[in-house]
DNA sequence: TCTGGGGTCCTAGGACCC
DNA sequence: TCTGGGGTCCTAGGACCC
């Protein structure tokens, strides 16, 4: 853990309302909502009513009859993310995304050239605004979990230093429902056991968090609370998926129309894995039914793809496999993930179950792949899947 | 308060391998 | 022959994040 508070968590307030507002001068000042049935994001303006993220649009208005929907502009919202991350580039050379508009910044060693931290967070705040046009949030801390508190703690348009002599003044008396990867399920829980600061899951034994909530969350919210977190910012590995949904309500829908959402979908996401040149083996059908349940269906291939036959026609049969279900338990929402990619710009994917061979049956087979493949050398898949192996091609 | 469209990581059981 | 330990991979579900 580095000695001084060189983590900057930077994170844009009310990201998509904001980007409403600074493009239509007539939604400044004013309470908005981002998107139409249901809330995606709100303006602070529109918080003040008690709107929040989620809230179906019914509620939304109840609260706040004045409040101004408007239909979300993805496109928008992307190249604002991207004016957003050039900037942070451009601040640090280590800078961790998490989503569109949030990102951790590691500002070490750059006391000499850029100034202290804190100096680094303000010029960061200030060219945001001026070049971009948004307000956005910082906090500054020695640890991730600590900077992401932070700058939960200073919004909206904050900047919040978490010195290393006052970490545990700042953490313990905390809610633990404010803590970094605590959800309602998981806070129930604590709160079933009398838990509900940080600092009190601080004083308690590890085992006994792992017993309470599982072996990883336990581990991690016992260290977390003990303000242990060693993780370091981190550039790669990037994605490990990529997804596509559709939520189309309750009437009941034909296999045909369910067909043609899965088409869309499947369109839709493997027109993106093409444009990034990524390729995985496992299809995942997602649903969400009226009770408000869900269910996944997923089937592993071969070999790593981003055609849209191969996974068009696995989707389909986890559909038509799925279709009892569906019927019996009514969807609403249909889903589909390609995961399991492969690492990026990896050669010919050749799906043999080579790691199951043996001795001379795993060179001999080397060998076939050699001659017909015309390439000399063989490379596992960085990950841990060692099913696939990337052919290198010396042209 | 019941809801969109993206994602991440963990757990647990079963199949299969050595 | 039927007992053990260690490991990977697949599937499904759950919790959490923005």
């Amino acid at each position: 853990m580095p000695r001084e508070a060189t983590i900057l968590h930077a994170d844009a307030d009310a990201f998509f309302a904001s980007v409403e507002q600074r493009d239509d001068p007539a939604l400044r000042g004013r309470p908005v909502c981002v998107g139409q049935g249901v809330v995606m994001a709100a303006s602070y303006e529109a918080r003040a009513f008690g709107i929040r993220g989620a809230m179906g649009g019914t509620e939304a208005k109840r609260r706040c009859p004045e409040a101004l929907f408007v239909p979300p502009r993805f496109s928008a919202y992307t190249e604002a993310s991207r004016s957003l991350f050039e900037i942070f580039r451009d601040t640090a050379p280590a800078v961790e995304g998490l989503s569109l508009e949030e990102a951790f910044l590691d500002v070490r060693g750059l006391e000499r050239i850029s100034g202290s931290p804190e100096r680094i967070a303000r010029r960061l705040r200030g060219r945001v605004h001026k070049e971009v046009g948004l307000a956005v949030t910082v906090g500054v801390a020695r640890t991730k979990v600590l900077a992401k508190m932070a700058s939960r703690a200073a919004k909206p348009d904050g900047l919040l230093v978490v010195a290393a002599e006052r970490e545990r003044e700042f953490l313990h008396p905390l809610p633990v429902e404010t803590l970094w990867g605590v959800g309602p399920s998981t806070a129930a829980k604590l709160h079933r056991h009398g838990i509900r600061t940080v600092g009190q899951i601080a004083d308690l034994p590890e085992q006994v968090m792992v017993g309470m909530l599982g072996r990883a969350a336990g581990q991690h919210l016992h260290a977390v609370a003990n303000n242990r977190d060693r993780r370091r910012v981190r550039t790669g590995p990037g994605r490990r998926s990529f997804g596509s949904q559709s939520a189309f309500g309750l009437r009941r829908r034909s296999p045909s129309e369910l067909d043609a959402i899965l088409i869309a979908l499947v369109d839709r996401v493997t027109g993106r894995m093409r444009k990034a040149d990524r390729a995985g083996r496992t299809v995942v059908l997602r649903f969400r039914f009226g009770d408000y349940t869900r269910a996944t269906r997923s089937r592993t291939l071969a070999h790593a793809t981003s055609a849209s036959g191969p996974v068009l026609a696995t989707a389909r049969e986890l559909l038509a496999a799925s279709m009892p279900m569906l019927r019996k338990r009514g969807v609403t929402m249909i889903g589909i993930a390609v995961s399991n990619l492969a690492p990026r710009g990896a050669g010919i994917q050749l799906g043999l179950p080579l790691d199951r061979l043996g001795g001379y049956q795993l060179d001999s087979a080397l060998d076939e792949v050699r001659e017909r493949f015309g390439v000399n050398a063989l490379r596992r898949p960085a990950h841990h899947a060692a099913r696939n192996w990337h052919l290198q091609s010396d042209e």
